[in-house]
DNA sequence: ATGCCAATGTTAACACCGTTAACTTATACA
DNA sequence: TGTATAAGTTAACGGTGTTAACATTGGCAT
């Protein structure tokens, strides 16, 4: 279809775009539909021919964003799996670092309760597969623990999340010290955090 | 003063009390000050007697549940470092789950940006201070290694906000054994996820 | 080539929202 | 007792998401 002056031609596509950069640069609550039909001269209600809602409309930039950071995780050199293990999360905060807002809108729990939008759940299971399969990978090498896989996931997850969050946030004070700090919190989880590891506790193929 | 047809009498109080229940149920962006106003027998405008804007009444929910979350972990028995610090994770966790809607609006990072509401930042700090408490504990005890105490509360206050924030929004498969995967990301970081240790790498004091 | 249907726009309107201005009432205190 | 002030009121402005009803256009079948 040509673009005319009643028929856009590619809203959607520019309403998607258009949206994504003032996700990027103010945030989800500084979408506005009627402010966004405005900026692409058309009106409100023309929006909706191509999106459900506000709503689905966020979803659908939650779901380009985790496309971008399975992306950026795709590209880790998986060669050495500590190196690979470091990269991983040193990735997955540098992603939250350079799109805080967008982070915020695909892990507020604001957008969707997981569940009720498939795409948008495969996206994001999308972008955890790649430090799943990194761990599980670690994990066949011998490198890490035969803990169980679950549990290995979850605390390598939720480590990088949380460091995301609240590195993005401002709650963690050494600011510019960032890239150490990733770095360090990552070496930490692998190596322990205790002085004197009880013999093996964890680990019953090793003596 | 007295209740009487006019003066409400304790407004504010009032008002802090319902909001919270509407937070706590439907979460933030449930609260409309119309609505609430209704709900209170008062009129709209009179809210701004009490509270600035909208932001600032959310603000103050925020202040209440640093400040709940702060009793609970100040309940956590600090005798034996490794259950202190387990403890720690457990009471964090079990809160975020206790309130879900509370603890995004307290770290969704859309309420306040940090550094523009002093009694918000405080109380958030009054939370946060028992986990450092805890660890600086540990440290001094010998328990833990002697690495910067910054890097490890880093670590460990991203572990547990990222495990409270990933488990509430439901991204983590295995929802029915929360218990035992709280202590199990717990005790994966206190104890390490490599198999072979490196001879006491990040710890020059033992050999 | 023509006619029609579905896709994609339009305007008007509803029911909200946060917030401010201008005004009124009651309370506390000199 | 008088009066300043705290704490309410109504009216209004500009904004929002969303729906209903209508208009235009493009593509496709005849």
């Amino acid at each position: 279809m040509a673009r005319t002056a009643y028929h856009h031609g590619d809203l959607q596509q520019q309403a998607h775009e258009q949206a994504m950069t003032i996700v990027r640069e103010h945030g989800d609550s500084a979408i506005s539909l009627r402010a966004l039909a405005k900026q692409l001269g058309v009106s409100a209600p023309a929006l909706y021919r191509h999106f459900a809602d506000r709503e689905s409309l966020l979803a659908e930039l939650a779901i380009s964003g985790f496309q971008w950071l399975r992306q950026r995780l795709l590209k880790v050199d998986q060669h050495d799996s500590r190196q690979a293990l470091i990269g991983i999360g040193l990735t997955y905060v540098a992603f939250a670092q350079d799109e805080p807002n967008l982070y915020r809108l695909m892990f507020g729990g604001r957008v969707l309760p997981l569940g009720v939008h498939p795409r948008l759940d495969a996206a994001g299971k999308g972008a955890f597969q790649v430090l799943e399969d990194t761990i599980a990978n670690g994990r066949q090498r011998g490198y890490l623990k035969p803990a169980p896989l679950d549990l290995m996931t979850a605390t390598a997850w939720s480590l990088v999340h949380g460091l995301s969050q609240l590195s993005i946030d401002g709650h963690l004070p050494t600011a510019d010290v960032e890239p150490h700090l990733a770095e360090g919190v990552t070496s930490l989880l692998l190596d322990g955090a205790i002085a004197t590891p009880p013999h093996s506790q964890n680990n019953k193929d090793t003596p």
